[in-house]
DNA sequence: TTGAAAGCGCTAACAC
DNA sequence: GTGTTAGCGCTTTCAA
C-alpha cells in the first residue's frame, strides 16, 4: 500500500507512463481526451508526483537553496520574502536552511543542499569561510547576500552601508547639529562602512574637527556602555548615530540614565530600521535597508546564470542604496536653539 | 564534465559500485584497505554523493520537513532551534518552509514536502485547514505545534496557557494586587486560553469582582488603546496582564502617556519573553514557553512513528508548562503600601 | 499524438 | 569482504 506510481495511474488510464508524465508537466501536445482520462486516474488514485524520482531523471530540481545565517533575525526574513517572491515568479522552489551562525553547521547546510542538488545556492550573511563559498560556486551559482568577497562568479548584493551612514550624518547636520559622535560596532558585519561613511559624510560637511568614534559592538549594553562613556566626557555631543538599532537603544538607555531627554538634549539615530526601532516606545530615527529587493536581486542573479543569460567567472555585484526612516528621536538641538 | 558519480569513484579504486556505497554510508564490513582506497579516490575526484539518487533507491530521505508559520516571528525560530538539536541527534536532517501566514502558500510548501518525500513532517502554528493536515497524516506523521486539531494520528504539543496565565495572575496577587484587569488578544493564537486562565485564577483568589477583560488585539497599537480606555474609566486597575509582549508595551507607552510610572503606579506583565520585553530599556515582566522544549518534543514524537515505537490512529498531546520571568514592570502597588 | 526502451545514481538483496 | 544484479519512479530520445 505504498504511494501510486506514474504506472498505476497509466494502468488505470489505459495509457503509457510516457503519456501520464507528458501531461503531469502538461505538455500541449497531449490530446484533450487522453488529458481527462490521466487527470481523472490521477485523481482517484490520489497520485501525487514523486519529486526524487522526477529530480534524478531530469537532472534539473528547480530548487534552490537559501542559507540564512541567522534565523532569528528579522532581517534575513525579509530577504527571504524577497528572494521567494523573485524565485516563484519563475517556477522555482525554495529550500531554506540556517546553521544558527555556526561556520560548521553553514558548511553542513550548504553540503546538504549541494548534495540534494539544487540548481542555486543563495547565501545571506554567511559566517563559511570563503574558501568554502568558491568551491559552492564551482559547482552550481551561487550569489551571496549582506557580504562581499573575492572569489570567481560569485554574485553579490549588499546595501550601501558608507551610503546610509552619510544620510544619519547629513539628517543631523540639516537639523544644526555638528557635535555628532559615533557609536561603532566593532568587527560586525557592516559596521567597518558604516564608521568610515560616518567620518567621510562629517569631513565632507567641515566637521571633521567633531569626529568621535567609540567602540560599540551592535548589543544594547555595548551601545549604553559606550554612551555613558561620552557623557562622562568633558564635551558631550548632541547626537548619536549608532551602528544599529540595538545599540541605538542602549543609546537611548545611557541618556535617560544621566537624566537627559531624547530628542530634547540629545538626538540619537539607529541603523537598519528593526521592529525596535518602529515601536511606539521607542520610535527611533533609523536608517532602512532595502532587504526584500536584496533578496529578489540575489535569486535573479542565480537565475540568470542557472538559465544562461549570465556566464562566466566574472562576479557581478549591486550595491543598494538605503534610506532615512524620520521618527522621534531627532530634533534641533536645544543649546543651538537657545543661543539663536 | 559533469559530477563524478560512484562509477567514477569505483573505477578509479579499483573496486565495485556496491563496495563505495558500503564505504559512503560506513558500513563496518568493508576491510580498512578498500575504505581508505576508496575514500582516497573519492577525494581526488571531489566526489560528493547524489542525495536525489540515494533517496529513490532507499524510500528513506532522513528528512523532515519543517513548516514555520512566520519566519519573521522568533518564536518559531526558537521551536526550529528545538527541532534541530533533537534532529541532528537522531541523524536526521530538517527542510525548512514557511508559507508566509498564507494558508494557501503553506499548503505548497507541505506539498512540496510530501513530493520531496520527507519522512515526517512538523507543523509549528499552520494556519492550514485540518482537512488538510489530516490528510497530509495520513502520508507520513505529522506533529503540530502551538495548534490543537482533533484528527487521528496528529500529534501536537502546545503550552499551557491558561497555567501560563494564572503564574500572571498569581504573580501579581502576591505583591498585593488586587484590582488587575486583562487586556486580551481577540481571537489570536492562545487568547482565548490566556482569558480563561485570567479569569479561573482571578476567581480562584477570591478577585472575582475585580475581573476586568478590555479587547486587545496582540498589537502594541491595541494594547495602549486598550489601557487608554482603563485609565479613563473611573476606577483604574493597579496592575495589567497583557495577552502578548507587544501589547504589553503599548500598555507601558498609554500608562506613560497618562503621566503615570511603571511599576511605581501601575504594573504590567506581558506575555511570551520576546526579545522585545528582554531589552533594557523595556525590561518587563511576562511568561515565558518553553520553546525549544516544544520544538524538540515535536520532533521526538514524528520520530517515535518514523522509526516504530509509535504508531497507530491515536494523538498524543503533550502540553508543556510556562514559566514566570519577574522583570522590572512589576512591584508591590503604591496605594497599598501607603495606607499600610 | 502516443508508446517502448534506455537510463538518471544509488541501495539492497543475494551470491561468491 | 566484495561483486552482481535488480530495481526505485521518473524523463527523454526515438519510432511508430
Amino acid at each position: 500500500m505504498s504511494a501510486p506510481t506514474m504506472e498505476d495511474v497509466a494502468a488505470r488510464a489505459g495509457v503509457s507512463r510516457a503519456l501520464v508524465s507528458l501531461v503531469m508537466r502538461n505538455s500541449p501536445k497531449v490530446s484533450p481526451a487522453s488529458r481527462s482520462a490521466v487527470l481523472a486516474a490521477a485523481a482517484e488514485l490520489g497520485y501525487r508526483p514523486n519529486a526524487i524520482a522526477r529530480h534524478l531523471a531530469s537532472s534539473r530540481t528547480t530548487m534552490l537553496g537559501v542559507l540564512l545565517s541567522d534565523i532569528h533575525n528579522p532581517f534575513f526574513a525579509e530577504i527571504y520574502d524577497g528572494a521567494d517572491a523573485e524565485a516563484v515568479t519563475h517556477g522555482y522552489r525554495l529550500l531554506l536552511g540556517t546553521g544558527s551562525l555556526n561556520p560548521v553547521r553553514e558548511r553542513d547546510a550548504v553540503e546538504a543542499f549541494l548534495e540534494l542538488r539544487v540548481d542555486a545556492l543563495v547565501l545571506a550573511g554567511p559566517r563559511l569561510p570563503s574558501t568554502v563559498i568558491a568551491a559552492a560556486a564551482r559547482e552550481v551559482p551561487v550569489a551571496l547576500v549582506s557580504r562581499l568577497i573575492r572569489a570567481d562568479a560569485v554574485d553579490t548584493v549588499v546595501a550601501d552601508d558608507r551610503a546610509g551612514a552619510g544620510l544619519a550624518v547629513r539628517h543631523l547636520a540639516s537639523l544644526g547639529h555638528r557635535r555628532i559622535a559615533h557609536v561603532d560596532g566593532g568587527a560586525g558585519a557592516g559596521a567597518s562602512a558604516r564608521r568610515t561613511g560616518y567620518q567621510k559624510a562629517m569631513t565632507s560637511l567641515g566637521l571633521q574637527a567633531h569626529i568621535q568614534v567609540v567602540a560599540g559592538d551592535f548589543t544594547e549594553v555595548g551601545g549604553a556602555g559606550a554612551v555613558r562613556r561620552l557623557l562622562q566626557s568633558g564635551d558631550p555631543p548632541t547626537a548619536i548615530f549608532a551602528a544599529n538599532d540595538l545599540s541605538g537603544a542602549g543609546a537611548l538607555d545611557a541618556v535617560e540614565e544621566a537624566g537627559l531627554r531624547v530628542p530634547d538634549d540629545i538626538s540619537v539615530v539607529g541603523y537598519d530600521n528593526t521592529a525596535l526601532a518602529a515601536l511606539h516606545h521607542v520610535s527611533m530615527t533609523t536608517i532602512n535597508q532595502p532587504r526584500e529587493e536584496m533578496g529578489r536581486l540575489a535569486v535573479r542573479m542565480v537565475l540568470d546564470r542557472v538559465e544562461g543569460r549570465a556566464s562566466g567567472p566574472t562576479a557581478r555585484r549591486a550595491v543598494l542604496t538605503p534610506d532615512l526612516v524620520v521618527r522621534r528621536t531627532t530634533a534641533v538641538p536645544r543649546r543651538q536653539v537657545e543661543s539663536a
